[in-house]
DNA sequence: GTCTATATCTCGATAGAC
DNA sequence: GTCTATCGAGATATAGAC
């Protein structure tokens, strides 16, 4: 799918008003001026807010999400798999902060539009992230390098705290300044901090631990 | 802070529709139907939507989250308060299934009202919680149980893995239906998955993992 | 305190010229 | 495709009786 320039400026305008004010608190003019284009523009391109919601979800998981997904096809076990997820993942929400913002407000409001998008997406690639994350989960058991949990539990748990970071920084800034003073180096010292925390978390324990 | 039972009524309605539609989305109309009182009532309660939101926001804060904070004064290492920490949290959570996504929607704008009330609550409180986890966090290092990490990485990481799957259980359940259809048992499993997981992931490692 | 009725206004959406 | 001007629905908020 491809999209013209003023498509593009429409879409990247509305994501931003969606993430900051919610799909009912954005306005469309201001989704139109931010765009530096007319009002009854973006409604000749997307009939109605509703479409271009639609839209921008739909852009949302076309533009980042299967890149991300596609991003981690190649690794060959669950060690690697989980330093790429988390390093990658990151990375995007780190570039992209208006991203689980908008995706937030979409889940909390029951993810409608979301929730098909992904399920289209899941069967529309042959193995997709979701599949390759259980292959090396299921070999990293095999092999002893992972105790035998619930493979669901432990992706919400990986994903969750990956995330969370990105919606709540601005809460947790409360009791360490440091968290937004130096916002790119916190957020690099998450990747190894996650990756330890959860990778050692996961080993089997032989049983010296009291 | 004493409510009426009227005020009560229409702090349960409000959190419900602010939560489900947003604030901007959520209808005096509709919080005073499902309040069984008349919408000219909420006004003169609370004269406008945005005094209502803030009210909301309080009320939250020291209904649910003063009290979650105050169940944990008593615990007396970190061990323990982890896991009182996790079940307790849970629990409440899985009680109350508005308040992550009202809270996560006040969060994605950025928290002004929220930030707020927490700081004044995390000022007034003798010791609030966050105090007792930075010790208890501290006491482990010192004692060997817990590896020398960034306390405020780790606490984001413990927080956020708790409250994530409450927001985002509807799309993980396209990858496991199980999630929705036995949603008590899971939720009730995650206590001990997130504790394994969580603490054997911060105490330390005698190098024999590969 | 509680209601009915109404004022006021914002915003999504469209008509129609260019 | 892009604009100006405008309509009309629907929401917040208030006036005023009880």
């Amino acid at each position: 799918m491809q999209y013209t320039e003023t498509e593009e400026k429409i879409f990247s305008s509305a994501l931003e008003a969606f993430a900051v004010h919610g799909k009912d608190g954005a306005r469309m003019q201001d989704i139109a001026n931010k765009a530096g284009i007319n009002k009854a523009l973006v409604h000749y391109y997307f009939r109605s807010k509703e479409r271009l919601y639609e839209a921008v979800v739909t852009y949302v998981v076309e533009r980042y999400i299967r890149n991300l997904s596609d991003s981690l096809q190649s690794e060959t076990n669950f060690k690697q798999f989980l330093r790429s997820f988390i390093t990658n993942y990151i990375d995007v929400l780190a570039l992209n902060p208006l991203l689980p913002k908008f995706l937030i407000r979409e889940i909390a409001a029951g993810a409608p539009i979301f929730k098909k998008k992904m399920e289209a997406m899941i069967r529309s690639s042959k193995g997709s992230m979701i599949q390759t994350y259980y292959k090396h989960f299921q070999e990293g058991i095999d092999q002893g390098e992972v105790r035998p949990l619930d493979p669901s539990q432990t992706f919400i748990t990986i994903i969750g705290s990956c995330i969370f970071f990105f919606l709540a920084h601005p809460m947790f800034a409360l009791l360490n300044p440091h968290i937004e003073k130096r916002f790119a180096k916190f957020t690099d010292e998450r990747k190894s901090h996650l990756f330890d925390i959860l990778y050692y978390g996961l080993q089997p324990r032989p049983e010296l631990q009291k």
